[in-house]
DNA sequence: TCTCCCTTGGAAAGGGCTTTCCGTAGCTGG
DNA sequence: CCAGCTACGGAAAGCCCTTTCCAAGGGAGA
């Protein structure tokens, strides 16, 4: 052990424009590398309090935080995820990510978010990225599509991965086979449709979402679905409209809807940001709502509660579907192949306003 | 040079259960270590063209994906930005962290997210454990209070980093001595103060959110300014009303205004979700909106643009103040110290339903 | 007092990559 | 045919850590 010569090696470390290294630590503490690292990380071996209280001192003076690269290369894993999300400014997207957020910073894990705007090309690019990471483990939250082959691409991006040691969650896309959290939309819209026929409702618009995005169309399918299975009289779908997952794609519906004069009760819009869309054209164009045109959305967007008239719709477990994915890539188990999860979350129906009795 | 001997190699990384790393790569090229680097990485060296194919074959062959960790210690800097956000599932936040993330993405760079979940301590946490990443720089967007002390601790980490070669832009938080994008909160109200002064308004409630929230300080007193401005006779300001920065903040407050029976004719909420959250309870006590009482909010959130009343509000280009964040840090300049750039990012007045001429 | 074991500090070997430095091969021009 | 270049491959050092392995010191038991 050398002599205790903390302050000049405070000094050089300190005139540096550089980030302080373990090394300068150590040195400024008198204590080997080894030791250094054992108080700072959390090692399992005990470090005499002397030594330890000394390095702790040390690190504060010269302000140290890890390099958590190096850390990474050095213990062959880093403790981040990586997260793919197709917008962060469509609120169903933040809140999920709000979701994963929260647990992952309560696991000590740091996230990294990634963008793909909708495209599934770019999704690829983005797993590939961040498989540069080497993260504990990759969570996609997206809607999937059905084109086969970028599909395939990205089944073997995500398998090179799993293969890797990488743990896979995905979020809402069920079809790839890894551990998934899914909504029951299905099922949710099904009740939906169930209830809305209660309510005395017969002829139904659908704004079903891009034709090939299958949250939407399992809602679609789920709602059509529902609407049969009362058996009531007279229960018709007037119109089934694609357009996109967005409020514009839901306020271009509503110009359909209008523009060919479809004699709809209400409107089912396949996600709320659609059915704020629509009710904003159906406004527009004079028409009474909810009592002329009811409508009905899906997901129950927590800014959007308080519109009026407060829309009907399928609330769904954002956060929570977020917080789970992270437990789920934590989690014990196979990372891939025979024992994928699957955790369908149910929704749970809204009934408000905007589809009065009728 | 050895003999090209690709294919054994191939097989042995194939079986192992581990990311292949660039020594496997030049193995299965039977180039060396620094040529793989080098064909891999867009350094400056000329490779042949022959043994540039063979490598990136190879990588394609073993889905090499370079080890970022690696490459950010052996580089001495990642290409990763840090964003400490106060709350994603906040529509404000996540359209600032969408600007954020899509100009990293077209600079190349990986985004970690944080969220202080409007925790001063936390976010300074969160700044040492970013840090740690040596990210080229971090981006702080939020709502600084004015606990001093605290905001001490964290102006010290930031310089900290600073020192360290670090970039750091705050969005929306001025007041610490680095480069700074933020909103003109004071123009905006006083401008919506006084076009809803010349629209007939005379009294007047602010839902001014925390006291100690600047952002909500600086609308306020702005909003002052504003109704004083046309001199015009019997303006007066009938109630300031602190509460939350958020929905419910908005909602309780109008129960507070209802409770107390003050007779306002306008709501000026200091942001849209508080005057959602408002107008929401003013509709449960039958409040005729927006004939009654009026409602004006600030930020125009995308989400909300469709609620009914319309809201008048300020315009605010959050998605361009995340990228000019973006942009400012990766722009030539002092990273601190004396040549700090400001810049104000002036909103734009939009007047719709929820403020009828009167 | 001696042996044995346990505790704990330090040296050193990685881990995956970048980059400098050398050295050779091939070219130009005289 | 040779000096002087340029172009480019490879060896090796280095980036900042973690972790194994070794050795020394101290305490317990006989």
């Amino acid at each position: 052990m050398t002599s205790w010569d903390g302050e000049s090696e405070l000094t050089d470390a300190g005139n540096r424009h550089t980030a302080a290294t373990l090394i300068d630590v150590a040195n400024a503490a008198g204590v080997s590398l080894a030791t250094a690292s054992r108080v700072l990380n959390g090692s399992a071996r005990q470090v005499r309090a002397e030594y330890r209280e000394r390095v702790l001192a040390a690190a504060g003076r010269l302000n140290y935080a890890p390099n958590v690269s190096a850390q990474a290369v050095a213990r062959g894993r880093s403790n981040a995820i990586g997260v793919v999300v197709s917008d962060i400014a469509d609120p169903y997207f933040s809140a999920i990510a709000a979701g994963i957020l929260h647990e992952a910073d309560s696991a000590g894990l740091i996230t990294t978010i990634a963008i793909s705007e909708r495209v599934v090309s770019r999704e690829i690019d983005l797993v590939t990225a961040l498989r540069g990471q080497r993260p504990r483990g990759i969570i996609m939250v997206g809607s999937r599509s059905n084109d086969d082959e970028l599909t395939e691409r990205l089944r073997r991006e995500l398998i090179a991965f799993a293969e890797d040691g990488g743990r896979i969650a995905l979020v809402s896309q069920a079809g790839l086979p890894f551990d998934t959290i899914s909504f029951e939309n299905r099922e949710g819209a099904r009740e939906l449709a169930a209830a809305l026929v209660r309510r005395g409702y017969r002829r139904f618009a659908v704004f079903a979402g891009p034709e090939n995005l299958l949250t939407a169309r399992e809602r679609l399918d789920g709602f059509a679905a529902g609407l049969d299975e009362l058996r009531a009289e007279g229960v018709e779908v007037v119109a089934v409209i694609h357009s996109d997952f967005t409020r514009d794609g839901g306020y271009l519906a509503a110009s359909e809807l209008i523009d060919r004069g479809i004699p709809a009760e209400l409107v089912f819009a396949v996600n709320d940001v659609m059915a704020v869309g629509a009710m904003a054209r159906l406004r527009e164009a004079g028409v009474g709502l909810p009592h002329e045109v009811a409508v009905a959305g899906f997901d129950d967007i927590a800014t959007l509660r308080d519109i009026s008239p407060a829309l009907t719709t399928v609330r769904l477990p954002l956060e929570e579907a977020g917080a789970a994915a992270v437990r789920m890539l934590l989690g014990a188990g196979d990372a891939s192949g025979d024992a994928t999860r699957k955790v369908p979350l149910p929704g749970v129906l809204v009934i408000r306003d905007s589809t009065p009795p009728r």
